[in-house]
DNA sequence: TGCGGTTGTTACCGGTCTGTGACCGCCCTT
DNA sequence: AAGGGCGGTCACAGACCGGTAACAACCGCA
């Protein structure tokens, strides 16, 4: 299990790698925004601890642009616990946030229960049922010729979930929570969601033949 | 669905069942930590709304009880932010939970949520018994050739009823419960479904061979 | 600040599902 | 033999659900 740990502070950086690595995590450590992306792009770590305040690129930047590409998980360090920080971290996609000071039992409990959860989330990686060809933010449809469609990271997540389980039906419940995530989403988000990715992915919108309903039951993917 | 609400503050647990029994629930309450252990073990509720301060035995350890001995969702309730109490409860295997104060819509809301997880959770394989298959959202017939038939939501529910207690006996009450749920349905509608499930799964509806009725006792499903 | 893209909300339509009431016939009791 | 309870059958209307669409809220970014 590998970490990447991101903090300016160096004395505070050591004391995090020495607490993970007893954990038994590999560590490594990025001391600036730009060096994070750069470690994390190249060793691609399990985990992420990232402190807010760093030089060069922004905390919130970081996280951004990591969820924009992937979902390893991010844990937050902010030494302020200002509400709003916390909201506005959570909403950019870390999956946990830790206020400074905190025990180095905390971190550890935090990063082995974010471990946990992602696990539980799906398996990644360019994903080929039939003609179609999942990829992260784009899907790949081979029908004469060869189309590529971005997709957004919602539509991506609810192809994601149907691909992993063709061809069985998989209930609308389920697909709610792998979506949305507990205490999430509702029938008509999902119901609109369905519609739009089918815009993207359906030969023919109207008729679809990849992302079918089962009534009473939930939606399949099929090649 | 029945809750069992965990609070030794009585007038809040009031509330708390208040605004579970508007949402349907059927609620049971306990004020302890051994009551707790005592009335989930007798009235096996769907789920449990738990306070993380009781009396004679604290809400971690219940927790950690119950979770030993089933996947009964759990929604802790804490009135201090503190991120120790929220990570330890979450190790232990709560499935949630909520800071006090909270609003009354968030507790449904996540109560809803929660259940939604745990019911999805559940291997919905297909079932076969004889000739007949059930799938999500359909039968699968073998008779000379085979044939799929689809089903609504509540035909799917009865049959999966009759043939996971195959080859017994249901009671008509069971089988209103297992369909509609607690303080659903009667037995015209019962019986009205019962008719509109034969007419798709029967080879001659009019002579029922799969789904027998036993007079004064309930219904069973036979190959 | 305004823009474009993404997401949540609401409304509407058409089809299916389902609750309801009515009727029939059977069996059991009286 | 009459009557009542129960299950089976049927028709119907309102509820519900999924697909479609337009709009509002929001966010990151220029």
């Amino acid at each position: 299990m590998k970490a990447l740990i991101v903090d300016d502070d160096l004395a505070l950086a050591d004391v995090l790698s020495f607490t993970m690595r007893r954990a038994g995590f590999e560590v490594i450590t990025a001391h600036d925004g730009l060096a994070a992306l750069e470690r994390w792009r190249e060793d691609s770590p399990d985990l992420i601890v990232l402190d807010l305040n760093l030089p060069k690129l922004d905390g919130n930047h970081v996280c951004r642009q990591i969820r924009s590409e992937s979902d390893t998980p991010i844990i937050m360090l902010t030494v302020r616990a200002e509400e709003d920080d916390v909201v506005r971290g959570l909403e950019q996609g870390a999956d946990d946030y830790i206020v400074k000071p905190f025990s180095p039992r905390q971190l550890v409990a935090r990063a082995e229960a974010v471990l946990r959860r992602a696990r539980a989330a799906l398996p990644r990686g360019p994903l080929a049922v039939g003609e179609v060809t999942l990829e992260p933010g784009r899907v790949r449809l081979r029908r004469n010729g060869e189309t590529e469609v971005p997709l957004t990271r919602l539509e991506g997540r609810l192809l994601e979930a149907l691909m992993l389980n063709t061809p069985q039906v998989v209930s609308s419940d389920s697909l709610i929570d792998a979506i949305w995530g507990p205490s999430g989403g509702d029938r008509s988000m999902l119901k609109q969601l369905v519609y739009r990715l089918r815009q993207k992915v359906e030969p023919d919108p109207s008729d679809p033949t990849h992302i079918r309903h089962v009534p009473g039951a939930g939606y399949l993917f099929e090649a």
